[in-house]
DNA sequence: AATGCTATTGCAACATTGTAGCATTTACGT
DNA sequence: ACGTAAATGCTACAATGTTGCAATAGCATT
């Protein structure tokens, strides 16, 4: 989904994010510090596609390569972590502090993905003998509250 | 993973398949006929590639799309489920009247993937106001009983 | 058993998502 | 300001999946 947000608003305030790569050890690059802010803002977890519309509507040039480069460090640092949609595409969230391990929701009509800050998969999980749990991935699909208010109201907003 | 049943497996006993194809009003074609059959004697969840692979290895000549296509319709009957990996290739596993809905688990060492009859996702979940559950997938990550055994014992069968 | 209709197939071409190699640029310690 | 390794920005490639369309083959009917 393309998320318009005001322009300017990733480039403000960008003391936090400059000072997270650095403390990881990494160079503050225009990229990496222009993909924390996008993120940190976003209400939700971001495709690559939503990153590079995101960044666009900055005008902050990026190559999309360096694009994935710049998230797969980020996920390697701790930094932002990877989620796997339905369709086959990464979504990326910043980890925040407080929101450790939570659910994701995707709306199967409008392709939106919504973090459920309640749900804690990893918790009251039990495996078989041997197996090393790491880490669980729950993702609910169904209808979000606007999709599913009126049975032909799909406010589909535009991706894919 | 390259599913290396013995030849003439796939064949055998195929009335079912043709019924359950059938009742769902498809034509009976050697493909579809030839994916239940693997997907139906196979102990976990497989990729198109395993597919491809099975077929093959019962000389069952088969077309990239067609499988895909299958696939597809085999889904979308309600046949088979269709469950996302952490590579962003789909995995196909027969819906068995026993085991509605269950988790799996991803050994991300060897890539395999296990199902977990036990575990189910969908209970025991509340959503947000106006949220609407289709159905939950829940896949956990970690090593499998046959990785975590030794730490330098992988055992990688082969697959990505 | 032959016929006809149309669901499927099989092919080629394309789309999307992600990686690899490598020369060039840039962040940042000195 | 300088030197150097880290990152970038290309281009090319790999993997996975989709589309269009002519040819084939199930299956109901004769």
């Amino acid at each position: 989904m393309i998320m318009s947000f005001s322009k300017g608003s990733v480039r403000s305030g960008n003391r936090a994010a400059k000072d997270l790569i650095a403390d990881h050890g990494g160079r503050v690059t225009r990229t990496r510090v222009a993909v924390i802010e996008a993120l940190q803002i976003a209400p939700a977890p971001m495709s690559h596609e939503d990153l590079g519309a995101a960044l666009a509507a900055d005008d902050i040039p990026h190559d999309r390569v360096t694009l994935y480069r710049a998230l797969d460090w980020l996920v390697e640092q701790g930094i932002a972590r990877r989620i796997a949609g339905s369709d086959r595409a990464w979504r990326f969230e910043v980890v925040r502090p407080d929101s450790h391990r939570h659910a994701h929701f995707h709306c199967d009509r409008c392709g939106r993905v919504i973090c459920l800050e309640s749900l804690q998969p990893s918790s009251a999980v039990s495996l078989p003998d041997g197996y090393q749990l790491d880490r669980a991935e729950l993702v609910l699909h169904g209808a979000c509250a606007t999709c599913g208010d009126g049975p032909g109201s799909d406010n589909d907003p535009g991706q894919h």
